[in-house]
This record gives C-alpha cells, structure tokens and sequence, in this order.
DNA sequence: TCATCTAATGTTAGCGCTATCTTTTAAGAG
DNA sequence: CTCTTAAAAGATAGCGCTAACATTAGATGA
C-alpha cells in the first residue's frame, strides 16, 4: 500500500505522534493559529470568509482528517451512540438497525453496535464494552436487564432508550416499542373469531418477548375457554426457517387435530408454510397459519400470510430520535412510545 | 433517570469534565499514582498482585469506566475497525457484518460502520467520516471505488480490505470475495448443461457486483451459441421478493418460450417461483428457476432453490482476521482471498 | 479626537490517558 | 555488609483538540 508522506513533509518524525496531519499543520501552513483552524471547521461564520477559504483549501490539500479522540476528549462528547441488540443477521434487528442508522447519520453520529446473542451476562459485558467508548447515549433491546447491567447504565449518566416493548416492567429511562402481549392476544382473538377451536402455538428462541407474545397469546385462548398447553411447541433453539417445518411437523404429529397454528415470528411461519405444501395440506381450509413481524416475504408466498406488522424501523428510528432530541436538549413529549402493531390479514388465516 | 453522584463526591464539580470517574480518582482513593493503575488494568502483570487486588476492588466500587478516547489519544490506535457496506438491510450483508462483527469483537475491537446505498459518492463522504475516527482497519465494499475515495484511504495510512470480490479491477491494500463473473458463468454452465436453451436472467440493483454476474453469465451463453439479450431483463430498482414475481411476469409476457431464469440472487428467486406457484406453472418442468447466495429460505421453499452458495459470513470473518493480523504484525499469507462459490444443485432446476 | 463597541484572532490550559524515563524498593550474590 | 540486578512504582510530558478568557484591529459616533 502506497503511504502519504505529508507528515514526513511536515518534519514530525521523532515525535510520539503517528505522523498524521494535525490542527497545527495547518494552521503553522497558513501561518494562523491552531484555533482558528478549528472554528474554521467547526463555526465558520466565526472567521473571515477569505481567511477560511485559505483554511479549506490547505485543509484539502494537506487532506487533513480531524482526530475525533481529540476532540472528545476537549468536549467530553463522541458524537457516537451505542446500541445492544441480540442479533444482526436477523431481519427484525437489522431493519431496527437500519432506522436508527438513518436516523443517526443524518444527524452526524455515529453508531457502535454490539450482539448479545440473547444472553443477559453477554449483555452486561457489552454494556460496559460500550460505555467505555463513553457513547452520548445508548439504546438497548428489551426490559429485562440484570441489576449490574441498570447500575452500569444509571452511572454513565447518558440518556437510554430500551427498544422493542413497551408496557412491562421498569423503563429505566426511556423506551420504544409496543406490547407484545397485546400482539399475541390480538392475533389470538382473531383466529377465534374467524372460528378455529384448536389453536396452537409453534416459537423458537422464546426470548422475552416472544414469551409476552405467548402469554398474551394463550390467556385469549383460555379466556375463550380453549385448549392452551395441548396444542403449544416451542424450543429455546434459534428460530430459522427450516425449524418452522420442524415443529409444524411435530405438532401435527402430537395433536393432528390442530387447526390453526400462531407462529412465533414470520420465519418459522414460512417454515411451516413450505412444510404444509410439501404435505399437500390446504391453508387455510385444512390448517391456518399466522405469522408475526410482516416481513418481505409474508406478502408474496403462497398462500399470502396472516401475520403482525411490527414497526422494526420506526422503532429504531424512533430511538435514536428520542435520544438525539435529549442530547441536543430539545423537549420530549413522552419518555414512553408505544408505537403499536397492525394485524395483517391475509390468505392464510 | 437517577444519576449517579460518584463525581460529585469527589468534589470535582468546577472541572472542565463531565464529572465522571477518572483514572486518577482511583489512585487518589488507593494513594498510589494514576500510571500505576494504569498499569494494573492494562499490564496487569506489573504491579503488584497485592496491589492490583485493591485497584481493581476501587474501580468496581467508584464505578471506574475508561475513556477511550483519552486512550486513542495517547496511544495513536483506536481499537475500531471502520466498515463500508451497501445497506445493512440486506440479508447478504448483515451476514457479512456479523461475521466482521463476530471475529473483531472476540479480539477486543469495535465496529464502526456506515452504509452507501449503494452511492458511490455517499461512499465518498462516508470513508471521510469514517476517517475522522482514525479507525484501526477500515473494510470497503467492492472494487469500485471514486479516484478521491481512494486517495483518502491511502493516505489514511491503515491497513484496508475491500470485500466481496477478487479478480476485478486493482486491489487498494488487501481483498477477500469470490469471482462473481465466473459464478454466473458456472451457473449459466450448469444450466446448458441440464438442456436449457431459452435462458434468460432477471436482475435488480444491477450494482457493479450483480453487472459482473451477469456478464459471466451472458459471455458463457454466448460461449455456447444461445441468446443472450432477447432473455434479459434488468432493473436498477433496489431488489425485493416481490419485483422477483414482477420481472418474472415481465419477462414471461415478453418471451414466454423462456425455459430457465437464472435470478441475480435469492430474493428476486422467491419471488419468481411464488409467481410460478401462483401460475401453476410447474418448476423445474415448464421453467426453471435459480439464484444467487443460498439464503435461509432457499433450502426450504417448493421447490428448493438451485443456486450458488456464496460464503458470505466467512468474507467478514476473514476481513476482519486479515485486518487485526496486519495491526498485530502477524504474517499475512496472501493479501488477496478469494474464498470461491459453491453451485448448490436441488429442486428448481 | 478619543472612548466604545464589535469582529476576528490569539493564548493558555486542560480534557484523561500512557510512553518514556527515573527513582525507589526488594532480592540475591559474593 | 556491600554491590548488583530486577521488580515495582512514580514523575513528566505530550497525544490533538477546544473552552474560556484575552488581545488586537477596525468601525462608529459624539
């Protein structure tokens, strides 16, 4: 790889720097101090218009990178926000990600992001990874936090948006979400009205949240007097598409009078989905099938799929406004943002 | 949000800080120099294990979080690697990013990253963002890259991996990917192979990756005498399931005599043969239908989906182990890795 | 003319950490 | 008991930037 010698140039060899073009390259080139150079970049309207023309052009040429450390370290502000999810390579998470994303950049931060892989002492070590990075705010996933990962979090002093639900247990700061149980009770109302009797329930991972969907879920289903535990599977393995045909498969296998199955997220409903054409089993007349989250796919496999819409991106976006609006002290108007969900009715269901 | 008052009781509330714990607060509690706890959280090895016990016992108690920026400063290194993707709402790249994220975060490295959307010149400010944080490593999208890109990651000075692709264009520093154009060439093999004669292709994106695909695929068609414009049809609208059915439909009005569609990747796939199922068009037998990366649902959908398997979480993976090898002053075998394709035979044609 | 104000630029110090060099303490060696 | 050496701890300065205050130049007006 060809290197720039610039700093060479500069004659900085022998220093403890790493040779980088500094504020007082710069300025030493134009012959101005290092702070002007600095509001040049930072407060333009705060130097004369020919003198900061001089500046951006020796700033080009030297290609001169301002060093965010140094800054930090004089503002005691990164510019950076962190967040906690359990997963990236799962479309739910991703477009989360992707709204906080777009929201952040547009607003000049940057985004630190770590996995938990769903484990609550993974996420006490990322946490304290993360606010290390002395992030201006942080956004995590979920309401269910250890007591050393909250006491973390309270001393960093920065605002907090915990993602995803809304509704159960302590908001520590703020948080953006909807209910998951309502989620579950709504579909679950739905089935019952569109006649089903032996309802069942396939999940995977059974994170929290999917609990709470479940739980929701099942009290409607007892409620209205019907079966719960019998037509119930779940598996703590991580849910994937493949799975969803599984456990379609060893629920008909147990309970073949099952006659509409809520599945806990769209995947394993596509999963479930493929297995039911594979066994030439009509949906919806012979088994319904509903999914949750209203991904890319719901709409276009066959037959279209029932499901939950979640607002995944709004919720991201959502977050890292709320937490950008603190910073910049701007009023919030609730610390709590239920941003609901929407029941997709389709051919499956 | 309850705020914790360590700070304040150490009585440094007329500083220039945010009032958080420093590191010589901890040695002021424990009556020994900053450095010297510097050295037992850092080199545990050099103090004193009697000592060390009581230093670390007061970095639990005061809550002691590290700033890392003060420790960039100091050090010249940030412990962050930059990277530089399409979108990250995209299955392909969340498993690229998670395979980035996995390795660097097990060898104590964070993870800036930013997404073109698939722009060229956003890419373009991006790097330039990136670079402000001095990043350690950065990793870049692609062979394609703006003259002015480029010079600002060689005279960032560190060590780059462009992901992806291998075998086009000039590598910057260090690259890993497969060849896209002998992969849509060893499909179009395939394909003649198996009797097919109409083939067509249907693409959307069309970013320089998918534009190399398809020339392998066109140039090994032509290779072998057949059509290659009058099956073609290409968009440059970002790709999703449901343009899959739509291009399908599209291309089929146009030259219904198509008898095998090689799709630019998955997602365009699914939704091609949900159109089929719709159409009762019988897959392999009336059409064939393939992909490109072997995504979750491929294995499972009706009929499973030929298409090539691309090695997507090991291109992260093995960017980000070329990159920390390189800061560590490890060997490098190669700086190029072209980590191949695999054609993945089943159902659909 | 001189005081008064504003705009533009500069000086100083410090953010929190660690590289580097120096000093102190402890442990052996003879 | 002194001398040598290693281990442990400390002092100092500096990484690159900007907050806070200080200075200078130029404009304004009575």
């Amino acid at each position: 790889m060809n290197r720039d010698n610039t700093a060479d140039k500069l004659g900085k060899s022998g220093s403890r720097s790493k040779g980088r073009v500094t504020l007082s390259d710069v300025a030493k080139v134009i012959g101005v101090s290092a702070i002007t150079v600095s509001r040049a970049l930072n407060d333009p309207e705060k130097v004369n218009p020919k003198l900061r023309v001089r500046i951006e052009q020796a700033v080009a040429e030297l290609n001169y990178v301002p060093n965010r450390a140094a800054r930090s370290l004089a503002t005691s502000t990164t510019q950076t926000l962190a967040v906690v999810i359990p997963t990236i390579s799962n479309t739910v998470f991703s477009n989360v990600l992707k709204g906080i994303y777009d929201y952040t950049t547009r607003h000049n931060y940057e985004v630190l992001f770590a996995s938990t892989y769903y484990s609550l002492q993974n996420e006490e070590k990322l946490i304290a990874k993360l606010l290390a990075q002395h992030p201006d705010g942080i956004i995590t996933t979920g309401l269910d936090i250890t007591e050393r990962s909250k006491a973390m979090l309270l001393s960093a002093n920065i605002p907090l948006v915990q993602i995803m639900e809304v509704g159960t247990g302590d908001v520590i700061d703020m948080s953006v979400g909807f209910s998951h149980f309502d989620a579950g009770a709504s579909m679950a109302k739905y089935l019952i009205e569109q006649g089903y009797r032996n309802i069942g329930f396939i999940g995977a991972q059974m994170d929290f949240r999917s609990q709470r969907r479940m739980q929701g879920f099942l009290s409607t289903l007892a409620d209205a007097g019907l079966e719960t535990d019998k037509y119930l599977l779940t598996t703590t393995t991580p849910s994937d598409i493949k799975l969803g045909g599984q456990l379609l498969a060893d629920l008909m296998a147990k309970q073949p009078d099952v006659d509409a199955i809520f599945c806990n997220n769209d995947d394993l409903a596509y999963g479930a989905i493929f297995e039911c054409q594979r066994r030439k089993l009509r949906i919806p007349e012979q088994i319904a099938i509903a999914g949750f989250n209203d991904l890319d796919a719901s709409a276009s496999i066959n037959p279209s799929l029932t499901t939950v819409k979640t607002p995944l991106y709004e919720i991201g976006r959502s977050a890292a406004e709320l937490l950008i609006n603190t910073l910049k002290g701007r009023p919030i108007l609730s610390k709590t943002l239920d941003l609901g969900f929407e029941l997709i009715v389709r051919d499956s269901a």
